[in-house]
DNA sequence: AGCACGCCGACT
DNA sequence: GTCGGCGTGCTC
């Protein structure tokens, strides 16, 4: 929406603003701006606004303009911000997302802003440890508040209005909060604490040049401190601090030395509070030399980039991906622009962050899901002012850039891209490749595997196509072997998920000090707990899905709830006394594993034992030392760990994967198997990969056998032209909840009524979902395909949006929730 | 998302 | 007779 032009504007008129809520609402709702806002007031700056009775929101402004609307309309209370904090490339960006997704602005609001920056009347605060009584910095106001807080240690907002005596209390709480004089409460729940570097000061005596030079007088007899002293005067005339660390490293010291020199009364220590922007490693490291594979990757990139298109790199692990996206990143950042690398959530633990920050230095900025809601905004406003670049999981492109040049997504396949349950449903591949095209910056998709939506693209010309088919320096692809789950010992005995060939090579690796990674699908001990007598199965009271047994806490989960029982003493359907246990998890593979090798040490990584804070870093930490002699884990163990020990990857049970009822199985199938043996032997030998499965022979298990990229990108995507199933045609999917199965299926029944009339063939008819029933919630869903035609898919999704509503305003169906997803997977 | 309004069952 | 359950609709 254009600003309105000053001059045009009739006298005794109004300015009114479209406001974005936060909240899951279909328009922008419209306020009047008070007079004396009016010359402050641009679209991305935060209002305080009141929505319904009581309630007082942040909203966003989107555009201001003089139509005076058919209703009454509220004022705006506060303007919060001096300067747009959310771009106008953003609010183009969100306006999109919710188009394309079929949400709401709100929600994608949501999912854009820290929560940090979205004040609301319930919100709460304290006062932070850091203030220190001192009233002389604080006006009449905030002195108020802070005096208030003393007394109560925790206010509301809503609390903070009534002190004032004064509708409009955000801009204060803003200037409070940013002074870090109060803070959120739920941050301080996170325990705030500022982020200290260890430093060194000449102590007042040696203030002066003159008394400096008494000091090398002090220090004649020792080489060390000597060299100490230098390091400092010439640190202290390139930075405004000295870190003891800066004198350790430069002068090979020892702490001791810099101790003794503080006890002769030279130096003195003190802790300075750093930012928790950039990195910390200000010593960059130069890049290697490239190989011939990556500088002719490079040129192409180049003139893919130069003819406007992404490029997407197809490099088998090892192929060097890394240095030819940080040549451009580099070249990005020389050049005052900013770089936004994407990388699914799980592999930003990995060496990868830690190889950007070696040569990029605090040039960039991790953003993790980690943070405190502190640091994100910390992080907000560097990009904001153009600081700093980003690498970041997918969340990581709300970030208001603003001289966006590059966008690396890297792992471009991986299905973690796809947000799945709040809206915005968004692909973070997707969405960063219109990011990029808005901001005409450059796009690089990077992957072992590409997605069949990419290969697509690439094959339409729409992106260009760059491969790096060659390990870097030539090392062997691992050997892949397809064990025979039937396999048994020569003696008849067979062992229910170890073939004597995966036990035989997982412990002649071992014993050449090597480390082994064995990957299982699924969590926990053992899926299925039933009885052998009547063969009842013990099943969720919320989902209809049976519980898994988790030996550690010996207690039954559902993995879809969380719903978490003790076992039963006996079967609650016939009395039978001994339950059985069915199917085999990570916990199993792990605890009999134990019993074949009483001396390996093994580390399991799923989601139970990463759950902590920094619970997965220390376990790859200790993987990574050689601590661990084996690592046992779900997905996880897939992606982006490149461990210089690992000899042999193990993948227990291919079939699993390959069984899987979605038309992406053999997709992901492929992609894990490839991704999982790309980790085996990196540096000095070849590594080798054993695959169990009962069925040896699939199509799929034959192509990573042979590393057949070619066939199967070919055969699958011929069956999916065939079945008509993405990327040749786009789908919608719709999800109806209701805690009452008839009132979900009347409404599906309904809603498929409508959407067959206008849509015909192109909507499955409403189908029961293989779990028909989550967090107490009956579900039917709905398939809906259509053409990639801008006009049809705009067609469609009118149709859809306009009937969602209608089944909203249906009496007695009006509590039916209907999740719409866009290119679901 | 909240919140009020309103229409039906079990209580002082 | 009233309290409170939730289904419904509205919020600029």
């Amino acid at each position: 929406m254009p600003l309105l032009d000053q001059t045009d504007l009739p006298s005794a008129g109004t300015i009114y603003a479209d406001v974005i809520l936060p909240l899951a609402l279909r328009q922008t709702y419209t306020f009047s701006v008070p007079e004396e806002m009016v010359r402050q007031l641009k679209p991305g700056l935060r209002v305080e606004v009141q929505f319904g009775k009581n309630k007082h929101y942040t909203g966003i402004v989107r555009g201001l303009h003089g139509k005076k609307p058919g209703h009454k309309t509220k004022p705006i209370l506060s303007v919060i911000d001096l300067e747009p904090l959310v771009t106008e490339n953003q609010l183009k960006l969100w306006a999109w997302m919710a188009s394309y997704y079929a949400c709401t602005l709100g929600e994608v609001m949501n999912a854009g802003l820290p929560s940090h920056l979205k004040l609301t009347s319930e919100t709460t605060i304290t006062l932070g440890p850091l203030f220190s009584d001192d009233a002389t910095q604080l006006d009449d106001q905030e002195y108020m508040i802070v005096e208030a807080l003393t007394l109560q240690h925790e206010l509301t907002l809503k609390d903070i209005r009534d002190i004032l005596q004064k509708k409009t209390v955000y801009p204060v709480i803003r200037r409070l909060l940013d002074r870090r004089i109060v803070f959120l409460k739920e941050e301080l729940q996170e325990r705030y604490k500022p982020k200290v570097v260890r430093c060194v000061q000449f102590s007042p005596a040696y203030k002066t040049e003159a008394e400096q030079i008494g000091a090398f007088e002090l220090v004649s007899r020792s080489e060390k401190q000597t060299a100490v002293l230098l390091e400092y005067l010439q640190v202290s005339r390139e930075l405004p601090f000295v870190r003891r660390v800066d004198l350790t490293k430069r002068t090979g010291a020892s702490d001791a030395v810099i101790k003794a020199m503080v006890k002769k009364g030279i130096f003195e220590f003190y802790e300075r509070e750093v930012s928790r922007i950039g990195s910390g490693e200000e010593d960059t490291m130069e890049a290697k030399e490239m190989s011939g594979q990556q500088v002719a990757a490079l040129t192409q990139v180049q003139s893919i980039h130069a003819s406007g298109k992404p490029a997407l790199i197809h490099g088998v692990t090892g192929s060097g991906k890394t240095r030819v996206y940080l040549e451009l990143m580099q070249k990005a950042i020389d050049g005052g622009g900013q770089v936004l690398y994407l990388l699914p959530e799980i592999a930003l633990t990995g060496q990868i962050v830690k190889r950007l920050q070696k040569v990029l230095g605090d040039k960039i900025t991790v953003y993790h899901s980690r943070l405190n809601n502190m640091e994100r905004v910390e992080i907000w406003k560097a990009v904001l002012a153009g600081k700093t670049s980003i690498v970041g999981p997918r969340s990581a492109m709300f970030l208001p850039f603003t001289k966006l040049e590059l966008v690396v997504v890297d792992e471009e396949h991986d299905p973690s891209y796809k947000q799945q349950e709040p809206n915005p449903r968004y692909n973070g591949r997707d969405v960063a490749v219109y990011l990029a095209w808005q901001h005409k910056a450059k796009t690089i998709l990077g992957t072992a595997t590409p997605s069949l939506e990419s290969w697509e693209n690439a094959k339409r010309g729409k992106y260009g196509l760059v491969s790096m088919p060659k390990r870097f320096g030539d090392i062997a692809m691992p050997e892949i072997v397809l064990a025979d789950a039937r396999e048994d010992d020569g003696k008849g005995n067979r062992h229910p998920f170890f073939t004597p060939t995966l036990l035989n090579e997982i412990k002649a690796t071992l014993e050449r000090g090597e480390q082994v990674i064995l990957f299982q699908n699924r969590r926990g001990f053992a899926p299925v707990y039933f009885c052998p007598t009547c063969d009842h199965t013990i099943e969720c009271v919320n989902c209809d899905v049976s519980l898994t047994y988790h030996k550690f806490q010996n207690r039954l989960r559902c993995h879809c709830c969380g719903y978490a029982t003790s076992t039963p003493e006996s079967c609650p359907a016939c009395g039978e006394p001994e339950m059985k246990l069915g199917g085999t998890g990570t916990e199993k593979i792990e605890d009999e594993l134990k019993i074949f090798l009483p001396d390996a040490r093994i580390g399991r990584m799923d989601l139970d034992t990463v759950r902590g804070k920094n619970a997965l870093a220390a376990l790859l930490g200790r993987f990574e030392a050689g601590q661990l002699d084996i690592l046992v884990g779900t997905q996880m163990v897939t992606k982006g760990l490149d461990f210089e020990r690992v000899g042999l990857v193990g993948v227990i049970s291919a079939d699993q994967l390959l069984r899987f009822p979605d038309f992406r199985a053999d997709e992901r199938a492929f992609h894990l198997m490839t991704q999982v043996a790309g980790r085996a032997g990196r540096k000095h030998r070849q590594g080798k990969v054993i695959i169990q499965a009962f069925d040896r022979s699939h199509p799929v298990l034959t192509d990573v056998f042979n590393g057949d990229w070619d066939r199967f990108i070919e055969r699958e995507s011929k069956h999916r032209a065939e079945t008509n199933f993405p990327p040749y045609v786009k789908m919608i999917h719709l999800q109806l909840k209701h805690p009452r199965r008839n009132t979900v299926e009347e409404g599906a029944k309904l809603l498929g009524s409508w959407l067959a009339h206008a849509l015909g063939g192109q909507v499955t008819p409403p189908f029961e979902p293989a779990v028909a029933r989550i967090r107490t919630y009956y579900l039917q869903e709905m398939v809906i395909r259509m053409s990639a035609d801008p006009k049809e898919i705009a067609r469609v999704k009118n149709i859809v949006n306009r009937a969602v509503a209608k089944l909203k305003t249906t009496e007695g169906l009006t509590g039916v929730r209907v999740g719409v997803d866009v290119d679901p997977y």
